[in-house]
Parts: structure tokens; sequence; C-alpha cells
RNA sequence: GUCCCCUUCGUCUAGUGGUUAGGACGCCAGAUUUUCAUUCUGGAAACAGGGGUUCGACUCCCCUAGGGGAUGCCA
């Protein structure tokens, strides 16, 4: 053997380490990848305060795994669903900002496919055909309770001979549930709940009509469409031990489970439309940002230590189950207020201005035009320091676009004394001497001119906004001088001498 | 009624056996200021109650109370 030199192993692992660290991370990004959570509303109202949130968690748990956010229209119940209903949903989620992958899916299209796995249940015996009419079901209820058992269908068809079927009789197809024992939930937020199976009635999985309810069609299609996390409302926690049992009869492995806590109205009770259930289009109208909804929302019911602002691309970088805490939540318009606020003092002053000239228009009944926006634009900057939403901001932008002579309000009328107006002349004159009109020239001229005339500042910034703006409260006065410009600041001063 | 879940300042929450129980909103006081807002400083404010376990419980267990959810040919 000629002299082979010593194999250097030490090398050889750190070079097969680097060899095989791709593979290790294209096999992690593939696992993180196979992550596909799903928002399922039913379109029978707007997309409410909570289904937004329960969104918001669906979008931010795919995003951070790199896996895939899908939305579908739970729209089995043909009597509630609208076209409204989906659209309204449809409009805010994208409001909000979530964007949800591939097309939505329709539940009721997939009826047959729905059917199909009923008759297959029924064909293995882990269902059956029940003929009991509404006046049965509603004694079996009566009785229950009575008995002091749990309520629900007495399984009385369970195992009878269909040869005993009524006439002309459609029964429903029921899902033949264990009795005994018990099924466990493995909860991402409640941790193991666990149910006894007889608390657990034979569900209708099949209506007589032959279409499908929600318990069936749930578990087909989060199984078709790969579902492997489910967030939703602490509401459906009972329903999850049914479908795990429907998971466990058809041999599907069942997707995790993660039920969230609900949210609130400000009194604690359940959120209902007389008080908080409003849609999130209504935030919207009220002139809340989305980014700033998405931070108040996650921040109900989840959190990062002490973390309160949260930027979006923060929260799908930090965001998981571990977190989300296990109590219900109340709906707080004090900080979503204070969040808005903070959102939009960061906020672009084109973006704000864009979202401020249709609301501008509304309140004033003025046709509004690119000459109002670049100015709104212009004076964002202070004006957005005082906002806490999109309505104040247009209430404090009404002032740019006011035709003279301005309407006072009754602090400002006070404020426009017989000497101040004299006072507001006298610098009406000086400005207009000024070479050249920006907000620090002017301020020279209005702080020389109170000096002068041994005042303190205040006497004559106060006279001098109630003649610009027509109130007592807009941005800095110079800043409105320079936003507003030579011709229409000393018009608007001299307005008041009329 | 039955089953399941929850319980820290008014509200949202941090806290995983030893902390002066922390932060945020709101509230109060003060500072800054041309108004308002912002900003800054300070303050009041909580472990639902009762039993255990433990040298030691906000933290673990049990009970009670209160709250919520489910109990549909709704989802």
């Amino acid at each position: 053997m000629p002299n082979t030199p010593p194999i250097e192993y030490k090398r050889l692992g750190q070079t097969l380490a680097r060899r095989i660290k791709p593979l290790i991370e294209f096999l992690a990004k593939k696992i993180a990848m196979s992550v596909v959570t799903r928002f399922a509303p039913s379109p029978t109202g707007f997309l409410h305060i909570g289904g937004a949130r329960t969104a918001l968690f669906n979008w931010l748990y795919a995003r951070r795994h790199n896996g895939k956010f899908l939305l579908r229209i739970e729209d089995t119940d043909r009597e509630r669903s609208t076209d409204e209903a989906i659209e309204a949903i449809l409009k805010g989620m994208e409001w909000m900002g979530l964007d949800w992958d591939g097309d939505p899916v329709f539940q009721f299209s997939r009826r047959d496919r729905h059917k199909e796995i009923a008759e297959e249940l029924l064909a293995a015996g882990k269902a059956y055909k029940c003929y009991a009419s509404k006046e049965e079901l509603e004694e079996m209820r009566a009785k229950a309770r009575e008995e002091k058992r749990a309520p629900g269908y007495d399984g009385r068809w369970r195992d009878r001979d269909p040869s005993e079927a009524p006439e002309g009789v459609d029964p429903v197809i029921r899902f033949k549930s264990p009795n005994e024992g018990a099924t466990v939930i493995h909860d991402a937020v409640q941790g193991d709940v666990t149910i006894k199976n007889e608390q657990l009635d034979d569900f209708i999985i099949l209506r007589a009509d032959g279409t499908p309810t929600y318990m069936l069609s749930v578990i087909v299609d989060d199984h078709d469409m790969g579902v492997t996390d489910i967030i939703r409302g602490d509401d459906h926690l009972t329903n999850a031990a049914r479908q795990i049992q429907v998971y466990e009869a058809l041999g599907w492995t069942a997707p995790r489970m993660c039920h969230i806590p609900l949210i609130h109205g400000p009194d604690g009770a359940k959120l209902s439309k007389r008080h908080g259930a409003l849609g999130v289009e209504a935030y919207k109208d009220m002139g809340y940002l989305p980014e700033a909804m998405r931070n108040y929302l996650l921040r109900l019911g989840w959190s990062h230590g002490d973390d309160e602002i949260i930027s979006t691309e923060q929260a799908i970088e930090w965001f998981n189950l571990e977190n989300i805490g296990k109590s219900a939540a109340r709906f707080d318009f004090d900080k979503l207020e204070n969040l808005n606020g903070i959102y939009i003092r960061e906020a672009d002053d084109k973006y704000l201005s864009d979202l401020v000239l249709p609301v501008l228009a509304e309140k004033t009944g003025q046709d509004l035009g690119a000459d109002e926006a670049a100015l709104i634009e212009k004076a964002m900057y202070g004006l957005k320091e005082r906002a806490k939403s999109v309505i104040s901001l247009a209430e404090s932008a009404r002032f740019l676009v006011a035709p003279r002579p301005l309407e006072m309000d009754e602090k400002a009328k006070k404020l426009l004394s017989e000497d101040a107006v004299m006072l507001l002349q006298k610098l009406a004159d000086r400005l207009d001497d000024l070479a050249e009109w920006n907000a620090e020239t002017v301020e020279a001229v209005v702080r020389e001119t109170a000096e002068a005339e041994d005042l303190k500042l205040g006497k004559i910034a106060q006279p001098l906004r109630a003649a610009l703006t027509g109130t007592t409260v807009s941005p800095g006065i110079f800043d409105v001088l320079g936003v507003l410009g030579r011709e229409e600041s000393i018009g608007r001063i001299r307005d008041t001498a009329e």
C-alpha cells in the first residue's frame, strides 16, 4: 500500500457537517412549510371582532411558519348564508390586511364529497339512518333534563332494523358516537380536555334533504385541504371532541387543535349586536387604522412579555400558540384608541391624507381635489401629532379647506375682541411685507410683533389661531401660517376686521 | 339541569415555589408649551374566598363563589 496520508477525522466531520447543513435547513423549512391554517367563517353576518382576531391568529401562525393560510366560507346553512355576508367578510379581511392563499373554498360546493363520506361511514356501520321526528327529539331533551342526564338524542335508531322505518320520512344520518370511555382533546391552549363519551350524543352529519351539516363538512374539508392546525374560538371546544371521534372513525389524523378564548364586550358579557359586536368595517368607519387594529387584537389574549407596540412584521416573527392566554378578554376602546394614535403619529403623511380626504369631503360636503389633497398632506405633519383617529384627523384638517370668511366657533369668537382684531391687522400688515413666506420667517414676525406690543406670545397666538382656523385648537400656529400660505393667511386675518 | 373552561390593579397582561408582584391603557398630580395634543416625571390601583401540600405559595392540589362556553336537521 502506498503512503496514504492519515485521514483527518476532525476535518472530515466538519466537511460533512457543512455539506449536511443545507439539507437540514431545507428539511426544517419543508417541515415548517407544512403548516396549513384556515379561517372558516359562516356567511351569516359581517366579520366581527372575534372572527377578525381568530383570522389574525391563523394568519400570523401560518406566516410565522412559512405555511399556508386558507379561507373557507362555511355556507352549508342555505337558509342563513347570504352573498352580502360573503362580500362583507372578504372586504373585512382585506381591510385587516389578512391575505389568504389561493381562492376561498365555498363549503357548499363540496357537498357531494361530504355526502360521499357520510355514506362511507354508513356503509362501514359507523353511522346510521335516523327517522326520529322533531317532536320526538323535543321529548328526549325534556326527559334528559328532567332526569338530570346529558341532553341529546337517545340513540333510538342506532340499532334498529331499517325495515322498521316509517313511510314517507326522509331520514337523517347520524354518527355512531361511542357510548363508553372518553375523548381527550389535546389542545394547544386549553391543555388536555377530557370529555366523557356519554356526554356526546349521536349527532347528525347529513340532513334529511341530503345536505351535510357543519360537523361533517368541517372534518372533510379540513382533511382534504390539508389543514394541520385548527385555531378557532373556544365555543368550538365541545365540537372538537365530536370531531375527533369522526376523525378516528375515518382513520384520519386530527389536526392540532387550538381553542382561543372569546372576546367579551366592555361589560364582560358575550359580545352581541347590542354592544360591541361590530363588523370590522365599523372600526374602519370609526377611523381606526388596520395596523393598530392588528396590534390591539394581537395583544388581546396573546403576549410577548411586556411588549405593547408590536408591528405586524414583529408579530409574524414572534407569534406562537404557547403565549395565548386562557381567559376571555374584554374589548377596551380606550386602549385601541391609544394604540391608534401611536400608529397615526408614525404613519406616512401621504397615506394618512389619502384616508382623510374622503372623510373630510363627506364632512364638509365639498368637492376636494388635488390642491386640497396637497394642502392636507403638507399639514399632516402637525395634524397627526394630535389625532386619535382618522375621523379626528379629518375634523382637525377642516380649517384647511374651509371657505372664507371662516365660520367661528364660540370660543374663537370670544378670543377675537376688538383689541385683538386691531392687533391682528397690524400683524397682517407686517406679514405682508415679508419677502419670503415660511414657518420660520413668519414666526420671527409674530414674535417681533408680540414684543413690540409688549405682549406674551400667547396673547397674539390665540387670536391669530382663531382668525386662521375658526377654532381654539390647531397645530402650531406658525405651521398653520406656513401651510396656509401668504394670501390665504392674510386674507383670513383681514376677514376678522369686517 | 348536565358537561367543559376560566379567575393577578377598573381594563389588557407579565409572572411557571423565595419578586418592594412588573408593564400598558385609563385615572390623579406636576414639568414642558402659542392652544390642544404629544413628551417627560411622580402617584393611587390587583393575586376572588376558604382549606391543604411545603421551611416557604400569585405560582401545586381540593372545595366554594363568580364569570363564560357547549348542550340545533346553526356554524
